[in-house]
DNA sequence: CTGAAAGCGCTTACAG
DNA sequence: CTGAAAGCGCTTACAG
């Protein structure tokens, strides 16, 4: 085992053994021979000599700071990346951060130190903004503080984020799937099999996806059968809230269409159904918008598919974009499209039977 | 939206506000007040002003060079760090790895950038260490490049394999389950449960997993029979070399238990005895050295367990130590003891009559 | 209790 | 074709 030196060669040392300034190393090592300066061949190789007898590495810290910028993008969470429990929101997405980076060679730096102790994460901490060190960064998670959005946007650091967000500020900037269409495409496709009455099933709470969802959904909509009862459009809290009674009113009402916000909106439609000895696609149809994290092992919906890979790499791309050209605000706003399934859960109206019935 | 400023407020702007020296702001925003000097409240009061007006942020790069060091370790993986297919295999020592620096307040830096052509990736590009920037890494990975390893150990670069590796020139620092006492573990459990006659199953593929557990099973081995025909281990190339002739020479010699490398292993030897109408527990035993990935859902295994999440934050902790203190190079090793999974594929022998059965 | 200065290891115009 | 110098933004002894 070698010695261990005091310090490791710089820049410095390789330059006086090769009898040379640091400059012409400096162009030597960043390959920038050609460009505008010219170096002898000789010199080349006294210089090449001295950094292998050295066993010099160039200090990338140092060259950061000398340059301005580096190759790191950042990657920052609201929730933990890993988690133990439940299937891995993140993974998908850094699955395509990891490729994209791969190929515009740049490295990822997570981070991971910005956690508090009750386990929620933030941007700031005493004022300071954590995610410098990277040039830019992707923001991912299902509860951003909108505060903390508000004041990177103002500082104007770079950065992108998975998923539609808002703040009153201004645009960020995002890549997000387009599930207004996708909604409105499972719409129309129930709609082609035959439905007419829907009812729709989310969460209350107002998000985003939540939003674009519905619009979506309100666009299908027109066509449809609106005044039949109970509400088109169900809110709820928690999914205890979907029981068999009401389940029994959307289907007395006539309702032969479900579409769940979530899969577990779906399940607990299903299961409420089952327990009145209705069965999908028998006697309703039911797709959900959005396809679960898990490979949905049982039960082959009908849904529409987020891209999640793909939703990641353009995030890179256009932090990329960002961070060495200049990206107006309102081009920084990209929609990839969803993919649709066709599952067991939904069929055709009639065909099957599964219309008005009476409970 | 703020107007873009030319370029963002350093520590110097700071100073010249708040009318103090440059070296009086880094000791307050470094929160190293009370330490060695003191600063009048007043003092402060009009640096914090300052500070807040400018809206300043320290720069982390120039932090770094000054200090020579940073919060960042490495994770560099030989393999995609988030594959599309086949189970995640780094992704429970990345949970750990990010719950330990989460406490430590380090920032996890990912080396997707050294990716070549061929998808192989490498910590040495045009002779440069690519690792430089994190002042550490945790290396991982089934197939490390050898010859890469011995030079980050000459060059003296702090580095932790996750998993036991061995190279020539001497000891690399490893976190790593310890196999070797879960397999000889693993062999008295089913010799307290009356079985003598062992076949061991494992890939030719001369790893250090593999020999730990080799070592493992030897150790077990000696009060067992060994020569009862077919040889007591069996090394194959291809689990396809599983055949049921193969088992059935096996089971007519007179064995009892099998013991498997890997899952792999373990579903071709039941397939293969299924073939048979053999079947375990009833017929005979059968328990794998380690668990499968994916929490291995059809089969209820007897195997020991690999604490992976606990291995990624002993490679933090240990990595962070060499990175403070020193730690001797023959005390960078560390082996974190297995859990055992009592499942449905062993039984005792007899009472369920799984002995030397004529086929 | 605070300031002036040197230094971290590179890069980048600017001269020759 | 190459060198000398300033600068990137901070930290750290060392003086006062």
């Amino acid at each position: 085992m070698k010695a261990k030196e005091p310090r490791p060669p710089k820049l410095a040392d390789v330059a006086r053994l090769a009898g040379v300034s640091p400059g012409t190393v400096s162009i030597y090592v960043n390959g920038r021979v050609g460009e505008h300066t010219r170096i002898s061949s000789e010199t080349q190789e006294r210089i090449a000599e001295a950094i292998r007898t050295l066993g010099y590495v160039p200090n990338p810290v140092a060259r950061s700071l000398a340059k301005g910028r580096n190759d790191l993008i950042g990657v920052f969470t609201y929730e933990p990346i890993f988690p133990t429990e439940h299937g891995n929101f993140f993974y998908p997405f850094l699955a395509g951060i990891e490729e994209e980076a791969g190929e515009q060679d740049f490295n990822v730096l997570l981070f991971t130190s910005a956690t508090q102790p009750n386990g929620k994460r933030r941007v700031y901490r005493n004022s300071m903004n954590s995610l410098q060190l990277a040039g830019g960064a992707i923001l991912m998670g299902l509860e951003p503080d909108r505060a903390e959005l508000s004041r990177l946007y103002h500082e104007g650091y770079p950065f992108v984020f998975i998923g539609r967000r808002e703040i009153p500020d201004g645009p960020i900037a995002y890549v997000s799937a387009d599930v207004t269409t996708a909604t409105n495409d499972t719409v129309t496709y129930l709609m082609d099999l035959g439905h007419r009455r829907f009812a729709y099933f989310r969460f209350t709470a107002d998000t985003e996806p939540a939003r674009d969802r519905e619009t979506g959904y309100r666009q299908g909509h027109r066509e449809l059968d609106a005044d039949f009862g109970p509400p088109a459009i169900h809110y709820s809290t928690t999914l205890d809230e979907i029981t068999s009674e009401l389940i029994a009113a959307y289907l007395s009402a006539g309702v032969t269409a479900f579409v769940a916000e979530t899969d577990g909106h779906a399940r607990h439609i299903l299961a409420s159904a089952s327990a009145l000895s209705r069965y999908a696609p028998d006697h309703f149809s039911l797709a959900v918008l959005g396809d679960p994290l898990e490979p949905a092992p049982e039960i082959d919906w009908t849904m529409f598919t987020i891209p999640r890979r793909a939703i990641g790499r353009e995030a890179v791309r256009l932090l990329h974009a960002m961070l060495v050209q200049s990206v107006p605000t309102d081009a920084r706003q990209i929609t990839v499209p969803c993919g649709f399934h066709v599952g067991q859960t939904t069929g055709p109206l009639n065909a099957t039977g599964n219309q008005e019935v009476t409970i």
